[in-house]
DNA sequence: AGCTCAACCTGCTGGC
DNA sequence: TGCCAGCAGGTTGAGC
């Protein structure tokens, strides 16, 4: 599920309840994500104060007295806060239980999700952990642009569609929100990535921010379980062109979208409309 | 340096 | 109804 706007649908989600906040202890019921749990991580966060909330890429930052938490969703990770005494549900691997009696539950059935205690501030974190440091500039900030995507392909050779999922070029495109861009900007998903022009290319940096921003603004894309932070779906995925409507008219001229695999990853395109 | 590919997991869907 | 293959929103790291 997650993509970016699923993750700042997120963070904008649990803020209210973790600013400030007290967090009185943290429950592991499963270490086993991407990278296990560290057995010591619970006695690092217990009785420190949240002092900020932010997201970088994909990854969230939680700022404590000491250190910070860095959480990914992975694949099919979610975050919800709840009461603190509800009952866990399968996959609720852990409750980062408040002083309100409330608790952040991170639930995540296939596991590829990360949850460490890092030593340093969450500005520290983003400048030199290893996950954090080569990333590429955030899509709604100002330092992504056409010009930007224009300069870093010319050495380049790959798909334009494997380009634009590379977090050094910029982080939080994903597969969707790759290919609904593309077809906004009538670029084919397997064009040389060198072979597109600057104003091609100011125009796709314009559609992914476009695009990005009508997702948080719906909620996120609900595919098959994303839920944000209250429960409830995404309004996205009713805004969705290409992305996962294979052999359906194209809303712009009626062809059929093709399917193809580029990069490992399924893309969806209309023969027509994108070149 | 740049790229491809496998791996990490569970759950859902569609075909037989 | 059941079984099984194939596929899924992400990212890392090995190896060419």
């Amino acid at each position: 599920m997650p993509e970016l706007p699923e993750v700042e649908t997120t963070l904008r989600g649990i803020r209210p309840y973790l600013d400030g906040a007290r967090i009185e202890r943290l429950i592991v019921r499963d270490p086993r994500l991407r990278r296990p749990i560290p057995p010591e991580t619970a006695e690092r966060v217990a009785g420190q104060a949240v002092r900020s909330l932010s997201r970088r890429s994909k990854y969230l930052l939680i700022g404590l007295d000491q250190g910070s938490l860095l959480i990914h969703l992975g694949m099919s990770g979610s975050l919800r806060v709840v009461p603190a005494d509800s009952a866990p549900k399968k996959h609720d691997h852990l409750d980062l239980v408040l002083a309100d009696r409330r608790c952040l539950r991170l639930h995540d059935p296939r596991r590829f999700g990360l949850f460490l205690w890092l030593p340093e501030t969450p500005e520290l974190a983003e400048s030199r952990h290893p996950l954090l440091r080569g990333l590429g500039p955030e899509p709604l900030g100002s330092a992504f642009d056409g010009d930007h995507l224009h300069r870093l392909s010319r050495e380049r050779r790959v798909a334009v569609k494997i380009f634009l999922m590379d977090a050094a070029v910029v982080v939080g495109v994903g597969n969707i929100y790759a290919n609904e861009s593309l077809f906004l900007a009538g670029i084919h998903p397997a064009r040389a990535c060198h072979r597109i022009g600057l104003e091609r290319y100011r125009r796709l940096a314009e559609v992914i921010r476009g695009v990005l921003d009508a997702s948080i603004t719906q909620g996120g894309t609900t595919l098959r379980d994303f839920v944000q932070e209250n429960g409830n779906p995404g309004y996205f995925a009713q805004s969705l062109r290409v992305y996962g409507r294979t052999g359906e008219p194209c809303v712009a001229c009626g062809a059929p979208i093709r399917q193809r695999r580029i990069g490992q990853r399924s893309s969806f395109y209309c023969v027509h409309c994108q070149h």
